[in-house]
DNA sequence: ATGTCGTAACGTTTACGA
């Protein structure tokens, strides 16, 4: 089972990056970001001709995300738990029926959080601390789970081609990281670095100061795998070469395979 | 280089978010 994860920066300004990059791609599964649209405006039958089913989470301007998939999604939930007041549309979870293995996946775009200190950082420690209650239910089904987005979040120097720019930025800082790792160390594996280690691999290169000629990127786009989910991985690349294409988003693709 | 892009709206230009 392919799964993809990739903040599109707009559907509309993507109606021939996205779906060209979907034939070339052929994920099982594509978790979209940043839709930018209200569910009765994104355009679902250019992915429904391909045999995609669909199902958004949209808001108007800003936000919103995704789910395509060539296999049936069961048990469809929208907005993450944990603050009915919130209306930003950055959750959406659904269970994918594999060929031995059903998965709960779940796509979600963490708050960016700047400028911080700041209410709008507030809010974003706030969520991913919704977003670590969400996952410690999620790890007692004993399932196979999939969470997987733009988080927003550089998780070590590493991460960024300078890191000093980064210092003090809402994506780095270190209550960030530290929120992440929370995350992380209730037994979820981050699945890039579960394959490849080392600086120098992004998600992300920003539109201004040309910053993708210099590759001055960073790798704010992951997959968090339960253990069961872990156990099935047998692959996660980024699809870099798509941010050099024509009408670009400013984030890329990235992708696993689960033996599932 | 205050350097770009996408969306909305009292729209043909400005504000905001990223």
């Amino acid at each position: 089972m392919k799964i993809a994860s990739f903040n599109i920066n707009g559907i509309k300004a993507r109606i021939e990056a996205l779906p060209a990059w979907l034939d070339e791609a052929e994920p099982d599964v594509a978790l979209l970001q940043e839709i930018k649209s209200i569910d009765e405006n994104f355009p679902r039958e250019i992915f429904e001709d391909r045999g995609y089913n669909v199902e958004t989470h949209g808001q108007k301007g800003f936000n919103g995300v995704a789910i395509l998939s060539r296999l049936p999604l069961e048990d469809v939930s929208r907005g993450l738990p944990g603050d009915p007041d919130d209306e930003q549309a950055r959750w959406i979870e659904a269970t994918v029926m594999g060929d031995h293995a059903a998965v709960r996946i779940c796509g979600l775009y963490l708050p960016n959080g700047n400028p911080a200190p700041g209410p709008k950082y507030d809010y974003k420690l706030a969520w991913m601390e919704r977003l670590r209650a969400r996952a410690q239910e999620l790890l007692t089904t004993e399932e196979p789970v999939v969470m997987a987005g733009d988080y927003n979040i550089i998780p070590q120097n590493e991460d960024a081609a300078r890191p000093e720019v980064w210092a003090r930025d809402a994506l780095a800082l270190p209550e960030s990281r530290a929120a992440f790792r929370r995350i992380l160390n209730l037994g979820f594996t981050e699945a890039f670095r579960a394959r490849t280690q080392g600086p120098g691999h992004y998600t992300f290169w920003d539109y201004q100061a040309g910053a993708w000629n210099k590759n001055d990127g960073i790798r704010i786009d992951h997959f968090l795998l339960s253990p069961q989910a872990a156990d099935l991985l047998t692959d996660c690349q980024i699809d870099k070469e798509i941010r050099a294409r024509e009408k670009p988003s400013d984030h890329v693709p990235i992708w696993i395979t689960l033996d599932a």
